[in-house]
DNA sequence: TACTTAACTGAATAAATATTCACTATATTT
DNA sequence: AAATATAGTGAATATTTATTCAGTTAAGTA
């Protein structure tokens, strides 16, 4: 018997990206979507059961992916600052390279397709750094008279919309902005 | 003859923004639409020749209406730091009061709906700010090491993201964290 | 190589949604 | 207060979009 093509399911939610990314949830038809990823629109029930479960899964598949980015390369031996700016360019760079998945995820929370649950990736990346953070201040490197969540919020808006810029071409970054970026961000928090 | 309920167009323009707040462009259906605003179908034919149209003259009203929203108040006898804060706080108000508006505008950039011309709003949103911060610098009060756009872009995400908390009730913003709020920007951005 | 079984196709069908229209209600004019 | 013209209605219709399914293809198996 034939076997299901791997791929094509990756295919599948690549396509589904790509789309979202111009024409937004509303703008996502199956038959787009077929075409897009260059199949037939019954092969995307063989994978799918219906387009609700396409999102769905496709949001389950990006969560899973994305948590653990976030801290990826942090180790005891670096300096405080440099543990703080490894995970501050691991955000950016999240934003730049998965682009349409923040895109999909932010729609995705106010779609009719959001189901109770969720919001469980931004707890889940806030975690670590309000550690990091908490030790800072515990270190005496951070401002105490701020609390945490918004010496967090400060550093991530501001990510945000740098990355946003960059790709819509009005602010586009490069290693100089990127590291005057960051310094901005360290004037925010530190002591 | 009978004239147009002048109030009719207002009531279905806030019925979009609610339902579009709560499901999306993706979301908004005629029917629902007019349920929610209190009309017939029909009636929204009366008013919008079509659905586009519908969005297209919302986003446009919601445009005219912003737009000068965030200089308000700014006079020639303040503080360079007091105008700062009272642009910056107008950002913050706008953003809060308005959230159903802002979260549409998002929206709409990212819809079938889009057509060309726009991110006229973020353009005309900037002006007034990079022009402060640059006098700000002339005047040697805040720092020169990065440029004004970055500076600026600094401030309104960290306000965007506490909005966004803050309506979400993940981070709710009160008098006491507002102004700290505000005293971190202004670190950010000071000499 | 023939056989089997599930992937794959895309036109046909069903479901959801936008839009129209024959009709009714009501402000304004005379 | 009658005439009139447009607002307003919502069931009927048109359109768009999701989903199914009968038929076809191709990978695995014997």
């Amino acid at each position: 018997m034939r076997t299901k093509d791997i791929n094509k399911i990756d295919k599948i939610y690549k396509a589904s990206l790509a789309l979202i990314l111009k024409e937004g949830i509303a703008g996502l038809t199956m038959a787009k979507l077929a075409k897009q990823a260059g199949v037939a629109t019954g092969t995307l029930y063989i994978y799918f059961t219906n387009k609700e479960e396409l999102i769905h899964k496709l949001y389950q598949k990006l969560k899973e992916e994305t948590v653990d980015r976030f801290m990826h390369g942090i180790d005891g031996k670096s300096s405080f600052k440099n543990c703080i700016k490894k995970v501050w360019m691991n955000y950016l760079t999240h934003r730049l390279q998965h682009y349409e998945e923040s895109i999909f995820m932010e729609q995705y929370y106010r779609s009719p397709y959001i189901s109770g649950n969720t919001l469980a990736i931004a707890e889940a990346m806030k975690k670590p750094v309000h550690d990091l953070i908490q030790k800072g201040k515990e270190d005496g490197l951070v401002r105490t008279d701020a609390d945490n969540e918004m010496l967090f919020l400060s550093m991530l808006g501001f990510i945000r919309e740098l990355a946003d810029e960059h790709i819509t071409n009005v602010y586009p970054l490069n290693a100089t902005r990127i590291e005057m970026a960051f310094e901005l961000s360290w004037s925010t928090i530190k002591k």
